[in-house]
RNA sequence: GGAGAGGUGGCCGAGCGGUCGAAGGCAGCGGUCUUGAAAACCGCCAGGCGCGAAAGCGUCUCGAGGGUUCGAAUCCCUCCCUCUCCGCCA
């Protein structure tokens, strides 16, 4: 959510971010229903002056025709008070509903256009040259029996497996990777919820309803399955103020991730890439606002360091307007050399980072207090991907294959799996 | 799932329907004293929003929502949550 106040202030700005994002949201009604609630809310302020001035006076005793009148007088004021706050209230509620339709601002650097005009701003590593013919993950995971789609076809749907043998020692290590180079980073370690409330959800900008949601509900609750573990660490700062001696404040968070991937079937979901449930390490920041882009560039660093240590190749993309999400002012893709995908190869995405600046603290009420200062600000709050075990394990099994057929689990692995290759069966 | 108790500021804990955004204590902050520290003493110390350069002024908030009343932290109703005991259980 934007900052009404500021909104009208930059309305150009983000008359610009809305058409940028090919959105279509009305800005001009948005700052109008934030005056009309300004006027409201004044004029209940007063009324209540009023009233309160009021009800003093008749602390006294008074004469029993004085007693009546004064008691006449009273009903009044309520009956004003009354009537303005239920104007109020319809005000904000239409204010509410019209900047809840409102993207953040974009940051200046953020390329023009959709999905395919992210600007690449690295690549990191050479694509490896096979001196055989490689194969997908797919292959790999049937032959090595490390992936079983049609089990969980058979049990949850289609895109739901089961992970066997060595891909599950695969998916812990990777786990363990990334929290322990998180760990040596200062960021906290915790596990969180799978489930948040509708309302959690929510606030942090995805959509838990609706036919185009992908997010699960729970049936005959208000509890939803998460998307991400962004969710319940967005929640984790809901409501609260924070010293500004605390901040940053870093959290690595380890979850299940669900996604019903609405309308998603016709995209390239061959696979681990495109599916129900994975397990993701997410890093999620607090900052004051002066820093959540140093931040940023933070959090994308650390995705890279541990795709270095991964020996995966990979590059690196600032989305550009049209495929951000509403919350996000800036974002950072990382997509990882896939050798079996596409013909010959191509890059996947495998982690972003946003910086979500005030947006979601703003809906969570998430706030800091400078030093000394009378007043809270709102925090920017960050998330990144560390890993989502599901694209790093198929780019860790297309780029580290052998010409015998088998795996080579990367070195920097090998402590959390305990070996060091999967052979062929 | 059954029985009981309770939700007040960072924490503990008072609060006859008006003088209560709220005693007292602890913690914290500032000061006096001290070589330094502790102790003692003095002062400050909930938050949101609005107006204001600021000082400040106004307003809202005592789990949430409704009701009674000229006036509710206090009385009534509904809901939520927490704790204790019992049952079940990884």
């Amino acid at each position: 959510m934007l900052d009404p106040r500021t909104l009208a202030e930059r309305r150009d700005e983000v008359a610009a971010s809305v058409r940028r994002r090919g959105m279509t949201a009305d800005v001009d009604s948005a700052v109008a229903a934030y005056q009309e609630a300004a006027r409201l809310r004044t004029a209940v302020g007063e009324v209540n002056r009023l009233r309160n001035e009021h009800q003093k006076s008749g602390s006294r005793k008074l004469a029993p025709a004085e007693r009546e009148a004064h008691a006449d007088e009273g009903r009044r004021l309520k009956d004003d008070v009354v009537r303005l706050e239920a104007e109020l209230a319809a005000a904000e509620d239409r204010l509410h509903a019209t900047l809840r339709l409102l993207p953040n601002l974009l940051h200046p650097d953020v390329p023009d256009g959709g999905e395919d005009d992210a600007r690449e701003l690295r690549r990191w590593g050479e694509p490896r040259r096979f001196d055989f013919p490689p194969l997908d993950h797919v292959e790999l995971g049937r032959r090595l029996d490390l992936l079983d789609f049609e089990a969980g076809t058979r049990v949850a749907g289609p895109k739901f497996y089961f992970l066997k043998h060595e891909a599950v020692l695969l998916d812990l290590a990777l786990q363990r990777l990334a929290l322990e180079l998180l760990r040596g980073e200062g960021f906290e370690l915790v596990t969180t919820p799978d489930l948040a409330k509708a309302e959690i959800v929510d606030s942090l900008g995805y959509n838990p309803r609706g036919p185009e949601t992908q997010i699960y509900s729970i049936a005959d609750s208000d509890l939803c399955l998460i998307g991400t573990a962004e969710i319940p660490l967005g929640g984790l700062f809901a409501g609260e103020t924070l010293e500004e001696a605390v901040l940053p404040v870093k959290l690595a968070g380890l979850s299940h991730c669900f996604r019903t991937e609405a309308g998603s079937y016709g995209r390239e979901s061959k696979g681990l890439y495109r599916v129900h449930q994975f397990s993701k390490v997410e890093m999620f920041v607090a900052t004051r606002p002066e820093d959540s882009d140093a931040m940023h560039e933070q959090l994308l660093a650390l995705e890279e360091r541990y795709f270095q240590a991964l020996e995966l190749p990979y590059r690196v993309l600032d989305i550009a307007a049209g495929d951000l999400g509403a919350p996000a002012y800036r974002k950072f893709d990382l997509e990882a050399w896939m050798p079996g995908r596409g013909d010959g190869g191509s890059y996947g995405e495998v982690t972003s980072a946003s910086n979500c600046t005030d947006y979601q603290a703003r809906r969570l009420d998430a706030r800091f207090r400078r030093a000394g200062a009378k007043r809270s600000e709102h925090l920017h709050l960050l998330n990144g991907t560390a890993v989502a075990t599901s694209r790093a394990l198929i780019a860790v099994l297309e780029n580290h294959q052998r010409a015998d057929g088998g795996i080579a689990v990367p070195e920097v692995l090998v402590p959390f799996t305990g070996i060091d290759r999967i052979d062929p069966r």
